[in-house]
DNA sequence: AACTTTTTTTAGATTTGCCTAAACCTTAAT
DNA sequence: ATTAAGGTTTAGGCAAATCTAAAAAAAGTT
């Protein structure tokens, strides 16, 4: 079976809102796609007929099986585009995800093979996120905030969940990126802002804002 | 401005077309397009609009200025794909034209700069067709078929006009590839055949049809 | 339970790119 | 000058993906 680029950006967003928020609402759905509720609807209706989707009208809508293996390989498509952009290309990470969003949909297997050896099996994307294999399959670290991650503790950074470039100022400024290794000191109660010692750098403060989008996982 | 996928291969094939027979048809573009003659008069139209085209009812059609740096734009884009599928990912080039019809899309012009660099400014593809730069300009090397050329002369092979699978075998039999250097002894006028001699191998003889498809300019 | 608000779906258009079949030009041949 | 043959265009339709506006269903509120 082969999809249109609509057909795929519907399945990979659908995937994605079943990630955080386990119900996905039409309404949702439309948002991130910018399109209306109307077409959403339209668009659902055909994904069921495909057999991707389990739909009854008005009572919502999730991925089936096929649905998801689907997603997952686009997926794997965008990241290791992501990855090559960054690591082969030389562009920022707050650049990459527009152009892997048409990369994407470039149809050949065979390429991505090859991509993905070129790329020398890639686990990650830039933004710390995994890249699933061919089976749709990927490690699931465990992964909190610094907003949440407990004190006094020296964790490393594994994600971001803002890409944007004010994001990627702030953690240029800080000297952060993915795999930078810092110690947790304290969070203030106040505003929540936590205190944070990256390397041999003098500790440091960050709002509550940026904590809450910075990933770490210990050792 | 931006144009459709459907609207850049259209403009594509028309400078295509454009290159080796001065008028081009309505159903020549059809034809090379996989579409139907009535398609093409639609895009015609809407081409002309977009002031691409000049194009009078039943008296022809060609890409003007502006046409015609689009299509070098999209061309370039397309054999810097070929390049890199060829040149970092180890396809072979009988198999990367596909796969390039698609990528050559992807709009971003960062993305076709940093991929220029990334393969070292190449300045032509794995075919042996010149890259035009930003600006459309790429040089004319003066090249003729292994039929046409003179014979007892040493040449370099700088292009391949059939990119086939069946091509690619038959060059690797010879071990003939671009860049290779032989000698031309003898044309045979019987059926055309013409005997070479490959760096330090025995002399072969190769049919005329071969010998049409693959292009050697002097020294 | 009845009303209000929100969400979702349907109905009906629109745009793009394609198609078939019929009509229309142009050119070449009688 | 007709006629025949090709090539090209028009007319009318269809499918995909979108939209707006209206209808329908679900959820929330008194
Ligand atoms: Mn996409
Ligand atoms: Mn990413
Ligand atoms: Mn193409
Ligand atoms: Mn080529």
């Amino acid at each position: 079976m082969n999809y249109s680029v609509s057909e795929e950006n519907y399945i990979k967003n659908i995937y994605h809102l079943q990630q955080q928020t386990e119900t996905v609402t039409t309404n949702s759905l439309a948002n991130e796609l910018r399109t209306k509720p109307a077409s959403v609807t339209d668009m659902l209706k055909k994904l069921q007929t495909k057999n991707l989707l389990e739909y009854k009208r008005y009572r919502g809508f999730k991925l089936n099986e096929s649905g998801n293996k689907i997603a997952l390989n686009i997926v794997r498509r965008h990241r290791l585009w992501e990855f090559f952009l960054v690591d082969k290309l030389g562009f920022e990470w707050d650049k990459v995800h527009e152009i892997a969003e048409e990369l994407e949909h470039v149809s050949s297997v065979e390429l991505i093979k090859r991509l993905d050896s070129f790329l020398n099996f890639p686990q990650t994307d830039p933004h710390g996120d995994p890249i699933p294999d061919t089976n749709g399959k990927f490690a699931v670290i465990k992964q909190v905030s610094i907003a949440e991650a407990a004190a006094k503790k020296t964790v490393v950074v594994s994600s971001v969940s803002d890409q944007s470039p004010g994001m990627l100022e702030m953690l240029n400024h800080y000297h952060i990126g993915i795999g930078t290794s810092l110690k947790i000191n304290k969070h203030f109660t106040f505003d929540g802002s936590v205190e944070i010692k990256v390397s041999q750098k003098a500790a440091c403060v960050i709002s509550e804002q940026l904590a809450k989008n910075i990933f770490v996982h210990h050792e």
